[in-house]
DNA sequence: CCCTTCAATGTGACAATGTCACAGTCAACC
DNA sequence: GGTTGACTGTGACATTGTCACATTGAAGGG
């Protein structure tokens, strides 16, 4: 974990090379770390004293009920910040959601104190942040929106498309599920149906894409 | 419409104190201008030219579906940008809800250009602006949970107390199913419910609350 | 190899919510 | 006082969420 180098760091987030010496300085600074999969980096009401930046990996941010059920907001990868980290820290609250490794992770990870000063001096990075949560900001409502708007079938749907490689999506009923923020039953149900129509064919953990058209 | 003086600016927006004249120089570069009540503002997809600042009255960010349903996202008033606006400008993508006035609205419509500037050389009002986007998406994730996980009579419940005045609300169903995202049938349903339990008293476009514990 | 064990899946019954259709009611304005 | 249009009430049915419990399949131990 020791051979992290200003050059590989810029390749990943081109950002750093608005100045000379941005990339040296942040590394000096920050802490390289890697993190197993399934860990739970944050949950709902944490304080960031940090601020991640994904080298390589995948994360997921999620909403859990009190009861058993989840919804991901979204999942960030190699280049992108935990965007929520540099919220709470510019604006001094808590993280509001939960944030697990979906893979192992190798992360940077800058200190709050730090990361301010890089905000306010390199208009680079404050664009960088910027754009980024907004982007955030703008998915989020979208998701909001197909969750109030769309049905659940072709919400389902989607999912299996976006998520599948080669026509085949790896993931049990209820990982679906707690992507999509519904229940285990009701995916199972819906697959179901799905597969007695020829759309897919269903095994333990698997589901290969058929005809997903109509 | 012409007396808006920098000392009127500043006590709605103490962040133009941080520099001397900035806020002198914030009101020459910008346009002050009323908008009707009920007037459309932004429609989704519109790109925007320029940030608004809210002097006076109230505006609803809502999300519409194909069909007639609507959500409300929140709602700003005095002393809060149309942080949408921000994020277009600075992400440089178009608008991606709706916006209409509740009331008769004053703002101060700073030019995009003008805005970027503002926002790299003044470290608060970086700040300022951060701040309203992570909350609001904060916001958005609370509003996301709240419809994916709560069942809609308490979210009626609470929409009702949070939006009387003096234990009385006055709005029609349909306004309320718009603000919920749900239906105006569903809205009349459960408040019929609530009326026959004892806990509201209905009339036409006003609802008493008497007794909303249960 | 068989057997245990447990995660994963299937499914019926019912409750909550969304949609459609249409009837009744109230207030404002001629 | 009558007409108009927005507002509200409600039944019927589809979709989704919840609960309960049965069934299946894969992994590992004996």
């Amino acid at each position: 974990m020791g051979d992290l180098s200003p050059e590989y760091l810029t390749k990943i987030f081109p950002v750093f090379k608005s100045e000379p010496l941005l990339a040296e300085n942040i590394l000096t600074r920050s802490i390289h770390r890697s993190i197993a999969r399934d860990t739970t980096i944050y949950w709902e009401g944490d304080s960031c004293t940090h601020i991640a930046l994904i080298l390589s990996g995948e994360i997921r941010v999620y909403k859990a009920s009190p009861g058993s059920r989840e919804i991901t907001l979204y999942e960030i990868g190699p280049g992108e910040t935990c965007i929520l980290n540099a919220s709470c820290i510019i604006s001094n609250t808590s993280y509001p959601a939960n944030a697990v490794t979906l893979t192992d992770l190798e992360i940077l990870s800058i200190p709050a104190g730090y990361f301010r000063e890089l905000m306010e001096s390199t208009p680079n990075i404050q664009h960088f942040i910027f754009t980024q949560l907004s982007q955030r900001l703008a998915s989020v409502m979208t998701l909001l929106e197909e969750v109030v708007f769309n049905r659940m079938d072709e919400r389902l749907q989607d999912h299996l498309i976006e998520k599948s490689e080669n026509n085949r999506l790896k993931a049990s009923h209820q990982t679906i599920a707690n992507d999509l923020g519904t229940s285990r039953e009701v995916v199972s149900r819906l697959l179901k149906d799905m597969e007695r129509k020829g759309m897919v064919l269903l095994s333990r953990n698997s589901i290969k894409l058929l005809n997903l058209q109509p």
